[in-house]
RNA sequence: GGGCGAUUAGCUCAGUUGGUUAGAGCAUUAGUCUUACAAACUAAGGGUCAUAGGUUCGAGUCCUAUAUCGCCCACCA
């Protein structure tokens, strides 16, 4: 028998482990069809948040379900190194203890990182299991072990060998607190307060000049021309000759270019070519000197004069004093604009030229477009919208710098020796072989996961099952960065799309819809939750709140009443126990009336679950849930059912009913549905691996529907009219029916009368059913206004009715069934106000 | 500049291929210890569905435009 009170904590407690010793999350009876999800590997970074459990609990109950429909289901976990991510954290930790990353030597610098890797792994290990995530450990990965490594060197190699990934000296985003390239995704933009300096590049041996507008006046070291349009007026005659670059004193070369915009600034720009993209492109059409004035920790070097050295902000401030000194600054004009900045250190990332690794995305990318036109093969994205998403990004995509200056991560397959390099599995034979320092890109491992997990590149069982995965599942925010690239990786390597859907959910913010950040302080642990709320609460509330792709503004006061819809559940189920004695086997015939009302009701509740449960629509699943139990099992059945509880057909309608709702909720709230379930006097092994439940034609009574919601519906009537009528309990009451349930329900057995008195009445009447209730009472001013408002608003129902049902078009155009209801009603309503007008 | 989303009750959100009186939770009002549950029960109030047009017998839903808010991408000398 259930505790006389609902204890998350006490229901929650040891259960996980149970579920684990008996191996029900593990993969491999070959005799069910199978179905698949890989996890979004968290870093391993930090403890999971808000996000990851929402990401989670919605794989979970995709598995759970899955599972109990009978699929052998794998859900394969894993973790991700994080390249970047964690090595900023390590040297954060190892600075705390005054140790420097390079003063400790690679090695030792890996080790701690393991270190490091191994402590979070247990801290998320733990988290999953408070979150009851119902993944298959035996199959646990993370993408620095042996295999992914393996799989992630032969990705590389190949695509070397395809002539897809080259090495290149290229303008990338630099990092100058990390020391590493970035990708364009890696880079977050933001405004800042800055400043055009506007400065004087005299024309060589002239008192002319021309006035050149930056934000970055720090670079002119490296300026080795300045552009003009070669159509603008004010500048074309001057094409050819030279400006003296101030302080510097360097003759460089005006030249015509369509970079420069004569709409912008003054319509001239300095041309700095290994510090600015744009600057790079047009140094190769002018066939300019690439001048690098900074080094790679964002101090100036030898070619910034007297200000080598400084830190690129410092250099800016002495320099513009230096220049205004001598006359070569115009103007300081304050201005906002958006700069860049490295997602993982906040960094102000410089552009800057370097020699690094890219894929060259080209056909990569146009695989991705043809295959997602192919219905059959294509990823599908539930909603359909975030398609556009990755569509828009693989048709315009610049190739991908995935080499990092950093040593935590997959080291590059590339060995030099002068001027030759090698690129294999293994190094060359030979001395004189120097492997490349850099690693990858984190997200050049976690491009390959859904089949890098399984085995591949080798025919692993695993894989040939369980690959293309089924689903997966992530935020709309990672769908470049990941969702992207393992789809151009899964199409060139194994010819497939990684999974057939891919479900996105939003981001969750804060009640004020602010975005959940560390410098806001405004973040919510999940593990908090869990221990004031529960799991299966927190669960039920993120995954049932918002429909498909929207944001979640995160709300405790709906965990607790989640919480109220469980402990709701928790009584039902002591009712149903309390009440269903030493029953041995569930009989579903001999029903009555009110049985067959709730069995109709859940088998459309089932059938409405299941495709809800399909489509991924868990908030449709969640209300469809919620009223059925709490309105129609609850507030109504369970009711009713206390009249003949002592009836088999009704001990067994309420224990099939409570059975059922609990499988439709156990993906949800896996912990509280398995400890009622336990207690149930007839069950499965094991809920998690019990059956779905399956619409059942012969359980469903369209008429017994019918006439119980009758019934519902004037009992409601009936007690409305008491209330609104200020009716107390000495009435009396005359009825042209013997339908026991009313009467029961409403208590009318002691005052029933079969007299006509001559006290004010008041008629409560439905299609089959009337009442007539007497009762001692002036009619004051109120009632009369009451009974206006009641007979005006019937009238005009009617008057519209009337009009749609005279209405031509509507009659001969509408579905018959429709006009038909349509007509039925107004007869209704048109009785209704007949009645009404006699009292 | 390109794209996407949102705008529905006091708050947070649902609303299916267009079809009853647009729903839920919380909040509000009135009543109730009714032997599963007072974190409950019973009943009630509350919405010109952002605005303006259009299509249709019928529009929260489809089309066009506008406004406000948010996000993504590109650019930003």
């Amino acid at each position: 028998m259930l505790d006389k009170k609902y204890d998350h904590k006490l229901v929650e407690e040891n259960r996980y482990q149970k579920w684990e010793d008996n191996h029900y999350f593990e993969c491999g009876d070959t005799s069910k069809k199978p179905y698949s999800i890989v996890i979004p590997p968290p870093n391993v970074t930090g403890k999971l948040h808000l996000g990851h459990a929402w990401d989670t609990a919605l794989q979970d109950i995709i598995i759970r379900f899955k599972r109990m429909q009978g699929y052998d289901c794998l859900w394969l976990p894993g973790t991700d190194h994080a390249a970047i991510a964690t090595e900023a954290k390590v040297v954060a930790r190892l600075k705390e203890k005054n140790i420097n990353k390079y003063e400790l030597g690679r090695e030792e610098f890996l080790k701690e990182c393991f270190k490091w890797t191994d402590e979070h792994k247990s801290i998320i290990h733990s988290q999953w299991a408070k979150l009851g995530l119902s993944v298959d450990l035996t199959k646990e990965r993370f993408t620095l072990d042996d295999g992914l490594s393996e799989a992630v060197k032969y990705v590389f190699v190949e695509l070397y060998n395809k002539g897809l990934i080259y090495r290149g000296e290229r303008i990338i985003n630099w990092d100058p607190v990390a020391k590493t390239a970035l990708s364009n995704e890696e880079v977050i933009y933001k405004d800042v307060e800055g400043a055009f300096y506007h400065l004087k590049y005299y024309l060589k041996d002239s008192d002319k000049y021309l006035e050149v507008a930056t934000t970055r006046p720090e670079t002119l070291f490296g300026d080795t021309a300045v552009a003009v349009n070669p159509n603008d007026e004010r500048y074309k005659d001057l094409i050819g000759q030279t400006v003296i670059l101030p302080l510097v004193g360097k003759e460089i070369p005006i030249i015509g270019d369509e970079h420069a915009d004569p709409e912008f600034g003054t319509g001239v720009v300095k041309i700095t070519p290994a510090h600015d993209p744009n600057d790079f492109e047009v140094g190769n059409r002018h066939n300019l000197e690439r001048i690098k004035v900074l080094n790679e920790d964002g101090t100036m070097n030898e070619n910034a004069l007297q200000y080598v050295g400084m830190d690129r902000f410092q250099c800016r401030e002495a320099l513009i004093k230096d220049l205004d000194a001598k006359g070569l600054l115009i103007s300081i004009e304050k201005i906002t604009h958006s700069v860049g900045h490295s997602e993982r250190t906040d960094a102000m990332v410089e552009p800057y030229l370097s020699k690094q690794w890219f894929v060259n995305m080209e056909s990569l990318s146009k695989r991705v477009l043809e295959n997602q036109k192919n219905k059959e093969t294509k990823v599908n994205f539930v909603p359909p919208r975030f398609e556009k998403i990755m569509n828009n990004w693989m048709s315009d995509c610049h190739d991908w710098c995935i080499s990092r200056q950093l040593w935590w991560g997959h080291r590059i397959p590339a060995w030099y020796r002068d001027e030759e390099i090698y690129v294999g599995l293994t190094a060359p034979e030979g001395d004189g072989w120097v492997q490349d320092e850099d690693v990858l890109d984190t997200w050049f491992s976690s491009a390959l996961w859904p089949f890098s997990t399984m085995g591949w590149p080798n025919k692993t069982d695993l894989y040939e099952r369980y690959f293309p995965t089924d689903t997966l599942v992530t935020g709309y925010d990672i769908i470049f960065f990941w969702v992207c690239r393992m789809t151009f990786q899964s199409l060139e390597f194994t010819n497939q799309r990684p999974f057939a859907h891919c479900l996105i959910h939003g981001l969750i913010r804060d009640k004020q819809g602010r975005k959940m950040s560390k410098s806001l302080g405004n973040g919510v642990d999940p593990m908090d939750m869990i221990d004031k709320y529960g799991a299966d609460a927190l669960r039920y509330y993120l995954t049932t709140s918002t429909a498909p792709g929207m944001d979640l503004r995160f709300d405790e006061e709906k965990l607790t009443s989640t919480w109220n819809f469980i402990n709701k559940l928790w009584n039902a189920s002591r009712f149903v126990l309390m009440n269903i004695g030493t029953i041995k086997e569930i009989n579903l015939t001999n029903l009555n009336q009110e049985s067959k009302w709730i069995l109709t009701k859940l088998n459309n509740t089932i059938k409405d679950v299941t495709k809800y449960m399909e489509k991924f629509e868990f908030n449709n699943v969640g209300s469809v849930l919620y009223s059925f139990i709490w309105n129609d099992f609850c507030d109504n059945y369970i009711e009713m059912a206390k009249f003949s509880s002592d009836a088999v057909s009704t001990q067994s309608t309420l224990l099939y009913t409570l059975t059922c709702i609990l499988k439709m909720l156990h993906p949800f709230m896996p912990y509280v549905t398995d400890a009622i379930y336990d207690s149930l006097p007839i069950h499965d092994e094991n809920i998690m691996i019990s059956d779905y439940p399956v619409y059942d034609k012969q359980l469903v009574f369209k008429d017994s529907e019918n006439n119980v919601n009758e019934i519902i519906n004037f009992i409601r009537s009936f007690r409305n009219t008491l209330k609104e009528n200020n009716i107390g309990s000495n009435y009396q009451v005359k009825i042209n029916f013997k339908e026991e349930l009313i009467i029961k329900m409403l208590k009318l057995q002691e005052k029933i009368t079969n007299e006509d008195l001559e006290i004010t009445k008041f008629k409560v009447s439905s299609k089959n059913y009337e009442a007539i209730i007497y009762y001692e009472k002036e009619i004051t001013e109120d009632d009369l206004k009451l009974i206006e408002k009641q007979k005006a608003e019937l009238q005009a129902s009617i008057l519209k009715r009337t009009n749609l049902l005279n209405n031509a078009n509507f009659v001969n155009k509408a579905p018959q069934d429709l006009v038909a209801k349509e007509k039925e009603k107004l007869a209704s309503e048109k009785l209704e106000l007949a009645k009404l007008e006699q009292r």
